[in-house]
DNA sequence: ATTATCTATAGATCTATAGATAATGC
DNA sequence: ATTATCTATAGATCTATAGATAATGC
C-alpha cells in the first residue's frame, strides 16, 4: 500500500486542498478527518502519517484558502489599472461570492470561528493578512505609508462584514441589497480620508 | 421530580440564556445539549420536553442574544445624543467587547457560522437584524429614509468586519490597531455620505 | 390524572492510535 | 529495510428517545 516520495506529496496536497475548500463549506468542525480522506481517496487512518493533528491541518488549510483568493485578487486589481478599489469590491461583494464560500475568503466563510482556534492557526492565517493589508495598501490614494495602511484595514473590516451580512439573510433580495450598499459605499472612503 | 409552570417556565428561560452565552463563546457546535442542561442544573433528558431540537434553541438563542445586545445599544446611543454614532462605534470596537464575545454582539460572535444554519435560524436572526437597521438609521444624518438605511448597513458592516477581523489576530497590539482604526473611521462615512 | 424531569440507552458521530500490509527505494 | 497506507478499534463525544419517577394541579 505504500506510494512513492512524489506520489505521497500530492496526496499531502491533495488533503491540503480539499480541506480547504471544505473548511469553508462547512465550518471547521463541520468536515471530519475521515470523511476529507475519503474524498481524496484515501482511509482516514493515513492522515496522521501527513499531519500531526487536526489542527495543523486547519491551520494550514486556512492559510492555503487565504493565499489562493489574495491571488485572485491581485490579479482582478491588475486589470482594472484605472478603478482597482472598485473593481475589487464589487469582486469581493459578488453574488458569486456570495453563494461560493467554499472558493472565496476564508475570513467572510470563517471569521468568527477564527478567535475560538488555537495560537498556531491564527498565526498562519496572519501571514496571509499583512499580505493582503499590503496588496489592499497598494490601492488607495493615502499620502503616508501609515495611512494606506489605515485605509487598507477599513476596506478590508467593511468587505468581511458586508459579506458576513449578506449571506446572513435569509432572503435573496436583502443579500443583494447589503451586497449593493457596501460595494457602492467602499470607494467613497478613500476619497473622505485622502480629502 | 415534576415542577410547577412557573419553575418550568424559569427553566426554559434559563436555557435559552445559558445559551445564547455559551454558543457566542464557543460556537454552535462548540457547546452541547447536555451541557447546557448541565449549566441551568438540569438533566439532559429534560431538554426535549422544552425544545424540539437543538436547531430550535440555536434559533431562540441567536434572536435573544442579539435582541439583548442591540437594547444596550441603544442606551448607549441616548447617553450621547450629541455624538450618538461616535459614541457607539467606539462601544462596539471596544476592547471589552472583544475580549467577551460570549456578552457581545450575535453578528461578530458567530457571523460567518449563520450562513450554514438552517432558514428558521436565520429568519429569527432577521427580526432583529431589521430592528438593528432602524436603531442606526435614526442615528445617522441622511435625508431620505433609503439613504438612512444604506448608511446604517454599511455602519453595521463595518462594525461586525472590524470586530470579526481584530478577534482573528494572534496579537493583542493588532487586534486594538484595527478597533481603533475602524472606530476612527466610521463617522466619516456619513458626512461623506451626507454631504 | 397529568406532566416535568430523570435515568438509561440507542445510534451515530468524532479524533487518534496500534499493528498489519504491501510497495518503494536503498 | 523502510514506510505510506489500510484495517480495526479505543475512547470520547453528540443528538434524540423511551420509560420510570415524583411532584403539580385539577
Amino acid at each position: 500500500m505504500k506510494v512513492s516520495k512524489q506520489k505521497m506529496a500530492e496526496h499531502r496536497e491533495q488533503i491540503i486542498t480539499a480541506a480547504a475548500k471544505r473548511f469553508r463549506e462547512k465550518g471547521f468542525d463541520g468536515i471530519g478527518v475521515a470523511d476529507l480522506m475519503k474524498e481524496v481517496g484515501l482511509t482516514h487512518g493515513g492522515f496522521y502519517g501527513h499531519f500531526g493533528s487536526k489542527e495543523e491541518l486547519i491551520g494550514l488549510a486556512s492559510q492555503r484558502a487565504l493565499r489562493e483568493t489574495a491571488k485572485k485578487w491581485e490579479k482582478v486589481i491588475e486589470e482594472a489599472p484605472d478603478r482597482p478599489l472598485e473593481a475589487f469590491a464589487k469582486f469581493y461583494l459578488s453574488k458569486r461570492h456570495q453563494i461560493r464560500p467554499e472558493a472565496g475568503c476564508l475570513l467572510a466563510a470563517l471569521g468568527s470561528e477564527l478567535d475560538r482556534q488555537p495560537r498556531s492557526v491564527k498565526e498562519a492565517v496572519l501571514e496571509e493578512q499583512l499580505n493582503i493589508f499590503d496588496l489592499l495598501s497598494r490601492i488607495v490614494p493615502g499620502r503616508t505609508k501609515a495611512a494606506k495602511r489605515k485605509q487598507a484595514i477599513v476596506i478590508l473590516a467593511g468587505l468581511i462584514g458586508g459579506m458576513i451580512l449578506a449571506r446572513s439573510m435569509p432572503d435573496a433580495a436583502l443579500s443583494e441589497e447589503i451586497l449593493e450598499t457596501v460595494s457602492a459605499a467602499i470607494p467613497n472612503w478613500v476619497q473622505a480620508d485622502a480629502a
